[in-house]
DNA sequence: TCGCCTTTGAAGACA
DNA sequence: TGTCTTCAAAGGCGA
């Protein structure tokens, strides 16, 4: 990617932060001027992935707006910003696996190793953000932290994993109570998958466009596969309204199905998802989706115990 | 205040 | 290997 190209991604990104969510999106433009939507990566709004509560107390710590981002990415140096940028050229995937240590299912080809990122990145691990000024520039951090601090986060999921050093975090820290856990470990989201950072983007289109408010309709609305549940737009009752008697109508005003979207379109955010895990395993190395099950221990979702008519028995 | 609802996709768990 | 389960976002709403 050469400057202008970048700069032109960062100007975008800057103007697009100030519009509000979904807008431009020429989908949907009265206008209907341009028919594509645009780079997926245009649209996302600012960076946020911890959970709600960490991100409260993170909320004053500047993160470099990674297009797209999901995750609270820290102010990077200006050479991982260009890394970052980087990666919105196809074909660009700055993990090199073999000198990272994690898996890393795609191609490589910038050439980043585990000395690059150093503790440029992993200084970033969210087991800092509580006291080591998380998210601060380089500039404005006074020291660097620890290797030990670095790599807490990592080493400490890799004890995890291999069950050395016992259950690990869970209990040594824990204790047996997940909150007290909580309350030491923020808590790593999982990086969104392409329907997700589609949902995200349209969100604010269905919701201003049909009025809606609830997500469980604007998803469904967002998520419906044609001929899947209905044949017309009539109106229809989300499951669990319908047993509370709050019927969702159905939106007609909006054509924002995941599925109506061209092959070209949906690639853009299998792109976007696939650098969103990306950049989530180089921020959080030894992170495993595993590590969320549980979280709270309080969302169940059981989707077996749903009897099959509200399964719908009408998927794909 | 907590958890469900709803969607797709990714990834871990398990048989 | 195939199937199942959980979790990502989001905000309204029932318990």
């Amino acid at each position: 990617m050469d400057l202008a190209t970048l700069a032109m991604i960062m100007m975008n990104k800057a103007s697009k932060m100030g519009l509000p969510a979904g807008g431009g999106l020429s989908l949907f433009c009265p206008a209907g001027d341009l028919g594509q939507p645009p780079p997926a990566h245009m649209g996302i709004p600012p960076p946020y992935q911890l959970d709600s509560k960490l991100a409260a107390g993170l909320a004053r710590t500047p993160m470099y707006p990674f297009p797209g981002g999901t995750y609270p990415y820290p102010m990077l140096s200006p050479e991982m910003s260009q890394v970052a940028a980087s990666w919105h050229t196809p074909s660009m995937y700055p993990i090199s696996s073999a000198a990272s240590g994690f898996r890393s299912p795609y191609p490589t080809s910038l050439p980043i190793s585990s000395s690059s990122l150093s503790s440029e990145l992993y200084r970033f691990s969210p087991t800092l953000g509580g006291g080591l000024g998380l998210g601060l520039s380089p500039a404005l951090v006074p020291a660097p932290p620890s290797k030990v601090d670095i790599f807490s986060h990592h080493a400490r999921s890799q004890a995890e994993k291999s069950g050395g050093g016992g259950s690990g975090e869970k209990a040594s820290e824990g204790g047996g109570g997940g909150s007290k856990e909580q309350n030491k470990k923020p808590h790593i989201k999982k990086p969104l998958n392409a329907f997700m950072l589609y949902m995200k983007e349209m969100r604010a289109k269905v919701v201003a466009e049909c009025t809606l408010k609830e997500s469980a309709a604007i998803n469904q609305i967002l998520g419906r596969r044609s001929g899947r549940s209905r044949a017309s737009n009539e109106p229809r009752a989300l499951g669990g309204r319908e047993r509370r008697g709050t019927p969702v109508m159905w939106c007609t005003r909006v054509d924002t199905q995941w599925h109506s979207l061209s092959r070209e379109e949906q690639a853009k955010y299998y792109e976007k998802a696939r650098q969103e895990r990306q950049l989530h395993m180089q921020l959080y190395p030894g992170w495993s989706a595993r590590d969320n099950y549980g979280y709270g221990s309080k969302k169940k979702k059981r989707k077996k115990d749903r009897g099959p008519a509200e399964l719908g028995g009408i998927g794909p």
